[in-house]
RNA sequence: GCCCAGGUGGCUCAGUGGUAGAGCAUCCCCUUGGUAAGGGGAAGGUCGAGGGUUCAAUUCCCUCCCUGGGCUCCA
């Protein structure tokens, strides 16, 4: 089916929503209702509060009215007539106002009975054409997305050609939720919630923490042979710091304070990158010195409000992987290219082959959002836009996107439910610099100003467990799963066997549990299953009768459900090793 | 922060104006088993917190806290 087709289903649908709606609250206005990516929405302001139980009856109204429409018939009307039709609707009147103001043509769209303004673009036979619609969910939105603006009822809902399509998609909805890292993170055991210590500080237990430390420790690992360092800052500075750094000034409210007993005002750390600068300031450096690349994962603390919060993805205390590079113009390129590298080489090991790029830019609209000149980011973008082009990798251009101190290139990886998720991020930084007078001292004896590159490779590691979760449905490949490899008996005549497997198999550095539990083999099975445990070492008669004083055998079984037979155990450790090694 | 919906044992959920139930998990006992739940028993909850209405509140009302779906924001 062409988008177009599919535009005008759902656009149709929303009509049709606002139909129905008026019909059963007529003293409802009816503000925008357009296509998104998936489905349609409609933004209403009721007399009375709407909740997701309504949808049922106002998606019957839908299809009953349905039964009466025929083509949305427009026609032009003249800003009087517009006028008279929304004389009760402020919103419509604010649309008509602005059409007026930007001279463009008023149209309505009618059908049923039902009158709309509208440009256009609609099925020809909706009550054919229309047939596979549902209503999904009640949420509250500020007329024209502005938060200064009243809130308004949004109701979301979905139209495809065909019922398969349909049912697909809710289908893909509830996939979506059966892996949510919220409900997996409970389920596995990583990480948790407490009441006490508050929203979006998470826990982490220990299975939790070993997975951060291992995708920490990887990224260490790359960086490390990029020639980083690695450095540590107090959690806390003086408010001084980020009034110098531009970020009091942006960020102030987002700031978690603290006042000292002498009145000193302090800030828990919302970034690093102002801290690290004083590292980098602490000395007088030559160029023969840079660049100096700084690393450090470290939390940073930031007063998010608590409707924004979300599980991992949206957290008050975000683990940061973050390095900064302090360089010369002339190197900048070249490190840049090398974070990139680390990059690629991240997450292909995490599962995302391919990432996209994105081109991070400022808004010229909105320049007092931005430190520095105009003229000056234009040649910074330009620059970025050149090597990416020179890799030949396609790329989007996202104005509006870019750090209030300089332009970004930030990476999206797309899961395995083919949702995309930005991830890692370089941005190439004159600004702060400049605020913090960072220099080094050239080859001539002068003062030359410097560069400072922010890069993350996973950003929040929180965020990036909670995408990791989904992406794999919490069955993570070996080399990241908190326990590899479970041993059981078969019966408790053979714990003792079991035991000594466990004991070789840890040996060997593998992470290994055992399951000695008075249970059926059944029960431990569905156990691994659940827990999703990559390996499963059976020990039974079978098994026992196999073994010599020199060697184990086992009877190895995957979460997927396969039987790999019985097997020498040395063997078996060279295959789990290898897969570690692999990251696979 | 804003709109809507929620909060009942560790988890998933039922239920009621007369202070609570199920399944799973936990613990104990029996069972000693071969590829997704063996059987029995016990223990476990001031029904998110505080206030109000009432003879009586987990249930009705208010405030707050927390969670979810969105909106706004995101260095």
């Amino acid at each position: 089916m062409s988008e177009q087709k599919v535009n005008n289903l759902r656009h149709t649908a929303s009509h049709l929503l606002a139909a129905a709606v008026l019909d059963l609250y007529p003293k409802t206005k009816h503000t925008i209702g357009p296509v998104i990516e998936n489905g349609f929405y409609y933004d209403f302001e009721f007399d009375q509060p709407i909740s997701d139980k309504d949808l049922a009856k106002i998606e019957k109204r839908m299809r009953q009215l349905l039964l009466k429409w025929g083509e949305l018939k427009g026609r032009e009307v003249s800003e009087k007539e517009a006028q008279e039709i929304y004389q009760d609707n402020s919103y419509k009147l604010e649309l008509i106002d602005e059409l007026i103001k930007q001279k463009e043509k008023i149209t309505v769209y009618e059908s049923g009975g039902f009158v709309d303004l509208c440009r256009g673009g609609h099925l020809e036979k909706p009550k054919q054409e229309l047939k596979h619609f549902k209503l999904l969910s009640v949420a509250g939105a500020y007329w024209r997305g502005d938060e200064k603006n009243k809130m308004l009822t949004r109701i979301y809902g979905t139209a495809f050609e065909n019922e398969k399509e349909l049912m697909d998609y809710l289908e893909q909805i509830q996939l979506a939720k059966a892996r949510d890292h919220k409900k997996l993170g409970k389920d596995l055991g990583l990480f948790t919630f407490s009441q006490l210590v508050g929203p979006g500080l998470p826990l982490w237990t220990p299975k939790g923490t070993l997975i951060r430390n291992l995708l920490d420790d990887y990224v260490w690992q790359l960086r490390c042979e990029k020639g980083y360092q690695k450095v540590a800052i107090p959690h806390i500075t003086k408010k001084d710091l980020y009034v110098v750094s531009g970020h009091w000034d942006k960020f102030k409210n987002d700031l978690f304070k603290i006042t000292t007993r002498e009145g000193h005002v302090f800030a828990m750390k919302p970034m690093n990158c102002p801290h690290h600068t004083q590292i980098y300031n602490s000395q007088q450096r030559s160029y023969r010195d840079l660049p100096q690349r700084y690393a450090e994962t470290t939390m940073v603390y930031r007063d998010e409000q608590t409707g924004e919060l979300n599980g991992l993805s949206r957290v008050r205390c975000i683990t940061q992987d973050d390095a900064h590079v302090f360089c010369r113009e002339n190197q900048l390129k070249q490190e840049c290219l090398k974070i990139w590298e680390i990059i690629e080489r991240f997450y292909k090991a995490t599962g995302f082959p391919q990432l996209k790029v994105r081109l991070s830019f400022h808004d010229p609209k909105k320049m007092q959002n931005y430190l520095g000149e105009e003229a000056n980011w234009q040649k910074w973008e330009q620059e970025l836009e050149s090597w990416v082009k020179e890799r030949g990798v396609d790329y989007q251009v996202a104005i509006g996107e870019a750090a209030f101190y300089g332009p970004k290139i930030d990476f999206i990886a797309k899961d395995s439910l083919q949702r995309e998720w930005q991830v890692a991020t370089i941005q190439a930084d004159r600004n702060m610099p400049k605020s913090f007078e960072l220099a080094c001292i050239n080859e001539n004896g002068g003062h030359e100003p410097i560069v400072m590159i922010h890069a993350a490779i996973m950003g929040s590691i929180e965020r990036f467990v909670s995408i990791l979760i989904e992406h794999y449905a919490g069955a993570f490949p070996v080399w990241l799963s908190p326990v590899q490899v479970v041993v059981v008996p078969v019966s408790n005549k053979f714990i003792e066997q079991a035991q000594a497997v466990a004991e070789v198999l840890n040996n060997q550095a593998i992470r290994v549990e055992t399951n000695l539990e008075n249970k059926p083999l059944g029960a431990k099975i569905r156990e691994q299953s659940l827990q999703k445990t990559p390996y499963l070492c059976i020990i039974g008669d079978k098994e026992v009768q196999l073994s010599t004083e020199k060697e184990f055998f086992v009877s190895v079984r995957t979460r997927e459900n396969k039987d790999l037979g019985q097997q020498k155990l040395s063997e078996f450790i060279k295959v789990l090793k290898q897969q570690i090694e692999k990251k696979t």
